[in-house]
DNA sequence: CCAAAAGTGTTGCCTTTACACCCATGT
DNA sequence: ACATGGGTGTAAAGGCAACACTTTTGG
């Protein structure tokens, strides 16, 4: 079946596999080159950029589809995902006319949409456009597009989210490559906070988590003194994950 | 039309008037006598307890649903409510049985449900059961019963949020009558974050929020020395809820 | 040898916690 | 008068933020 005939079944019979007026999409965060991005697709028609997402098969739980969705357009399993808000507005698929939406497919109705963010390691990700799209590709979370529909919120909803979440959860396991230095994990936390840190503050909090190890080696290659390479405890990271770093009262 | 006949209809054309596989579901929390309290649903079939819930309408929001079902129960307008999870479990519903869902009714088919939670004021509320129910009331909760479906694990669920929110929100207003006294609030965050304050520093900490009034009145009738009255100061509160106090990094 | 980056330790402040005394009221 | 609960202040501790010096490396 090509492209053409496949896009042509997925909106007459989608509504066979899919549950209508649900779906999913993600804001798929990676690192690279101290700028924070966002895996985005361009569509078919009309050349608009949107967030990866998808539909929820019938006997399929929300949180696998966003798996599923997330493996396909990256072509990475085991990603670290989050539930961040569910978009309920009837009006929020603004680009939709109504007329379309009483005339054609299951697909032209109303959504509502489940958020999931997604923290991944650039360099591990090979972006895979959908069957409505013609690319897939990263983008600097500064110069993001327009989006369709109300996705520009959902970013924005989804990197508030994470700040927060930054807070009391350790973070970059999902988002670093294996061996990383502190410089590097600190440039990460202030582009996603958007913020400048001390250095030397930085440092001893991060090591105060107890869930980093250093590693004998340094990284060498660069201009100036080397800095140690680093890894994640992941047991350690486990644990602080689930409980929570803070506790609050 | 009779409750019989409605509620037949509603199993009938149901779907006219919601979309399918969608609710949303209420954990509906209230403060009296010192102890946290969830308004809860009974059953005309079975008899068991559930959370308060509903659909929603096609041209409505999922958080305007929400607050449709929240007057509907609780005859309250302007409550404060928050979405905090969407259930989409494909066995979330494991009293459901797989033959009934591919005979009947809609209604008898998955649901992927969205979770608020809301605080209300207990003396305000006046309990009313839905088409499907036989009984509204508050239980304590630490005595509430096994519920239908994942409805226990929903509550779990949205206590941990709102422990959460209450490390950054200010709270109270919507769970206590206007005028109340120091050591009721205090009782209030005792109870919700189930750990004992000190009496001093809680009234540093809220008196430091800015966000309380003192007035001239004291709270009489009572044993023992008369507690001040205090009130929210609604600007000042609406503000700090909005910007959250910590602010985190 | 110098600029730029990394590694480390110390100080002070400010927030949080712990705690003690006095006051008011009903029994 | 006394038991119980409420109002207020202070001192110690701990966490966080500000900050300075030394080391390494490439140019």
């Amino acid at each position: 079946m090509d492209a053409d005939k496949q896009l042509q079944d997925f909106f007459l019979r989608g509504d066979q596999i899919y549950m209508p007026h649900l779906s999913v999409d993600c804001v798929i965060f990676g690192f690279h080159d101290n700028h924070l991005k966002v895996l985005l697709l361009k569509w078919k028609k009309g050349g608009q950029w949107c967030l990866p997402g998808g539909f929820v098969k019938y006997a399929e739980s929300v949180d696998d589809s966003a798996v599923r969705i997330l493996k396909e357009r990256t072509g990475i399993d085991n990603i670290f995902l989050q539930q961040f808000h569910t978009f309920g507005d009837p009006k929020r698929e603004k680009g939709k006319s109504l007329k379309v939406a009483e005339k054609k497919s299951w697909i032209h109705k109303r959504f509502v949409s489940v958020g999931y963010y997604a923290l991944v390691e650039y360099s591990k990700v090979n972006p895979q456009p959908d069957i409505m799209s013609i690319e897939c590709r990263w983008w600097d979370i500064n110069t993001v597009p327009t989006l369709i529909y109300d996705h520009n919120k959902m970013i924005e909803k989804a990197l508030q989210i994470l700040r927060l979440d930054l807070n009391d959860h350790p973070l970059g396991y999902n988002l670093l490559p294996e061996k990383f230095t502190m410089p590097e994990l600190q440039r990460l936390y202030e582009t996603i906070l958007d913020e400048e840190l001390d250095r030397r503050n930085f440092q001893k909090r991060m090591l105060g988590l107890g869930i980093l190890e250093r590693l004998k080696e340094r990284k060498t290659g660069g201009a100036h003194k080397a800095p140690y390479l680093y890894r994640f405890d992941k047991k350690k990271y486990d644990k602080a994950m689930k409980q929570g770093l803070s506790g609050g009262w």
